[in-house]
DNA sequence: AAGTGGTCTAGACCACAAA
DNA sequence: TTGTGGTCTAGACCACTTC
C-alpha cells in the first residue's frame, strides 16, 4: 500500500504508526511490527520508517531495544497532560477527563508594560490587546488564562469576536500571524489572593501553578504572551526528563 | 579529518556541533556551516550530520530554515534551567549562576508507604532507604530533595556514604543500578508550613514549586523516587513547548 | 542461524531563498 | 543561478537477543 505524499512520507508514516499504537497493537501487545515490516506495510523505505520512529522515540512515546523490537512506552501514556506539549486548553481539559467550557472574563486594549514589552522584544507603551478567560472542568474553575497580543501584529480587520470565543491558537492562525512554532514557559508557584480565590472558588492562600508563556513564530520572533494559572487537583502536569547533551 | 568512533559517528558529530555552537560560531554568527561543509569537516556523510542536527533541533538548540541555513536558537540558550533536562542539582544551581553546596539532613531505612510502593511498582512495606538533602545556592537554601530507593535494588555491600555526599545519579550509577534512562516528573504548587519555612529560611506560607519524580531504568522499570522542593526566586525553570503528534 | 534494531553511506532529486 | 536545507532510497554491514 503506497501512501499519498500529503505532507511527507516520514510524517505520514509517523501518523500511521501513532494510529497503530493507539488502535490495535499497543493495547495487548505493546510491541510494534519490525521496521522492515512497517516499511513494507506503508510502501516506504526502512530509513523513512526509522526517521518516523526516531521522532516518536525522542518524544518518549516509544523506545527501541536492540535485538528485541520497538515498544510502546507505557509510562508516557499515563501522562494525561504533558507540559512540553502545547495544546488548546479545551483539549487539555478533555484529555484530563473533564468536560471543558470557556468563560470570557474581559478584553481590553492598552499599552504594554515594560516587563511585557521586554518579553515581546517590543517597546513599552506599544498598544496591545489583552484577553482574560476562565476555563472550567466539569463546571469547576480549572485554568485562568490571560493572553496579550501586540496590536501591531494583528491585521486592521482583525476579528475580535474570535478572541472571545475560541482558543488563542485558533485566533492567531486565523489572523495572519501564521502558525505558532513553539513557546517557552517559565514555572512559578503562586498563592491565591482574595480576588483570585473568589474567582476560582478555592480557599484564599491555595497554592497555584503558574506558567508564564511566550509564543514564538518559526522565525523566533515573539508573538504573544500567555499567563496560565492552574487550580490544583484538576490538571496534573507531567513531564519526561532526561539527560541532554 | 576522520573522527574516531568512540560511541557513534552521529553522537560524536553532535558533540562536535554542540562544541561549535558554544565556542566560536554562535557568539557572533548565530549560524552554523552548511550541512555539506560540516560533513566535510568531520569526515562523515551528510546523512550523519543531518541526524545529529535533527537531535539538536528536537531539543530546541537549533532550528533550520529551508534555503537559508542552520541557526542557533537564541531563546533556548536563555533558559538556565530546563525542566526537561535531568541533571545533578549542583550543576543546576551552578548553571543558574550560584555557588552550590550540599547539606545532608537525614538518612533512614523504612518500609514503603502504599503510595510510594504504587509509584515504584513495588509492594507496600518493602524496605527502602530514604535520604533527605538540602542544596544551597550561595549559602541560601534552594532545593530540598528527598530520594527513596528500594533496598531490593541495591547490592548488599552498597556504599551508603556515597548517598550522603554525592548526587543520587552518581550514587545509582556506582551501585549497579545502571544508568537512569529517564524520569517522569509531576508538578505541584505547595505552601511552606512552619517547619519547612524554618528549614528553608523563608516566610511561612511561601508558595513553592514541587516536582515528584520517578526515575526509570532503560527497561522502563521504576528505580527510585525523588521529591524536589524549589525555593522561589533562585532556580527559574523554563521549558519549550510545542505541538506534538 | 534468524530476526531485530543500530549505523552509515552515496547519491538523486526537490523546494526555498537570495543575489 | 547558486547555495541551502528537505526528502527519500537501496543497500551494506554491525550488534544484540533468542532459539
Amino acid at each position: 500500500m503506497k501512501i499519498k505524499t500529503a505532507s511527507s512520507r516520514v510524517s505520514e508514516t509517523r501518523r500511521l504508526i501513532v494510529h497503530m499504537i493507539r488502535e490495535q497493537w499497543a493495547k495487548e501487545e505493546g510491541r510494534l511490527p519490525s521496521e522492515e515490516r512497517i516499511a513494507e506495510m506503508f510502501g516506504v523505505s526502512r530509513s523513512t520508517v526509522r526517521a518516523a520512529l526516531g521522532e516518536l522515540e525522542s518524544s518518549g512515546f516509544i523506545h527501541r531495544k536492540h535485538g528485541l523490537g520497538t515498544f510502546v512506552n507505557p509510562i508516557a501514556s499515563q501522562i494525561h497532560a504533558r507540559l512540553d506539549a502545547w495544546i488548546e486548553f479545551k483539549k487539555l481539559i478533555e484529555q484530563s477527563g473533564f468536560e471543558a467550557d470557556i468563560q470570557l472574563l474581559g478584553l481590553h486594549k492598552g499599552p504594554l508594560s515594560p516587563d511585557e514589552a521586554k518579553k515581546l522584544g517590543s517597546s513599552p507603551g506599544e498598544p496591545a490587546v489583552t484577553v482574560r478567560k476562565l476555563f472550567t472542568a466539569d463546571g469547576q474553575p480549572a485554568i485562568l488564562c490571560q493572553d496579550t497580543i501586540p496590536l501591531a501584529l494583528l491585521p486592521p480587520d482583525c476579528n475580535a469576536a474570535l478572541l472571545e470565543t475560541s482558543d488563542t491558537f485558533h485566533f492567531l492562525a486565523k489572523n495572519g500571524l501564521g502558525p505558532v512554532s513553539y513557546g517557552v514557559a517559565h514555572l512559578i508557584a503562586r498563592c491565591a489572593d482574595a480576588a483570585l480565590a473568589d474567582l476560582l472558588r478555592i480557599p484564599a492562600g491555595t497554592p497555584l501553578l503558574a506558567l508564564e508563556n511566550v509564543g514564538y513564530a518559526p522565525s523566533d520572533s515573539p508573538l504573544f504572551l500567555s499567563s496560565e494559572l492552574y487550580c490544583p487537583g484538576l490538571i496534573d502536569f507531567g513531564i519526561m526528563r532526561r539527560h541532554l547533551y
